[in-house]
DNA sequence: CTCGTATTCAACCGATTGGTTGATCAAAGG
DNA sequence: CCTTTGATCAACCAATCGGTTGAATACGAG
């Protein structure tokens, strides 16, 4: 399901890497909207609206669909967990990591002492 | 603190979006290295590598100290975390919507049902 | 002082990005 | 039919990206 390959992660961080793109999202889980009223807010044209909207479906993050001469986009929430989710990995990879560094030093620093297991942490 | 600016997700996004450095970054969570160190893997110039790493800087996720001639890497763990919470909240925020959505549709296509009294909220 | 090691700085290059304008396509409305 | 509206396509442009090589810097070791 939605394996979230090294390439998918390319492209979703580089579409979220993008304040008008961020902005459209935000735009769109409000609701479906067309790329007109999308580009409306925007100080640009609306094929620039259009390219980042391109972005953001190769990225997987919308669909665009076809109605009358209209193109409403909707977002595609459920690309969003994936996302969520590797970077919650990755934080909580690097935090255990620290978590056993501590135990390491604290056995390490302290062999005659009980070890209260807190030398200090953070800033 | 860190108030994760627009400008800090536009380079935090951007510094993960590419492969190399979300690499860089793996290594560097298992402990420090030097950029030597971690070019090694890579079949790029050090250079190359260097410039990752200034990237990396710049969007806070790592830090660079300098000892003797050698510049050691340590990731920023404390700046992983508010990535995941805005990704998570952005999440959250769509969900919700869906969520009230959904309700509306339920008492929209049900209409003898008592429909729980639910005005409809913000935007 | 000189040499080797670790790293950055500087210039360059091709590909991509983010924007523009003008033309084109598709559908609806007179 | 022709015109208007909504959106994309195409060409172009400046700026940035990801990489290269070569020179400069900083430090430790002879």
């Amino acid at each position: 399901m939605t394996a979230l390959t090294e390439d998918r992660l390319d492209t979703a961080f580089l579409a979220l890497a993008d304040p008008t793109r961020r902005s459209l999202l935000a735009r769109l889980s409000v609701g479906d909207a067309t790329v007109g009223e999308l580009a409306a807010p925007f100080a640009m044209s609306v094929q620039a609206v259009s390219k980042h909207l391109t972005v953001l479906e190769q990225a997987g993050l919308i669909t665009r669909r076809r109605e009358a001469q209209r193109r409403p986009c909707s977002l595609n929430r459920e690309a969003i967990g994936p996302l969520v989710d590797w970077l919650d990995a990755f934080r909580r990879r690097t935090e255990e990591k620290f978590a056993r560094l501590d135990e390491v030093l604290a056995r390490d620093l302290s062999p005659t002492t009980p070890s209260p297991a807190h030398p200090d942490r953070e800033e």
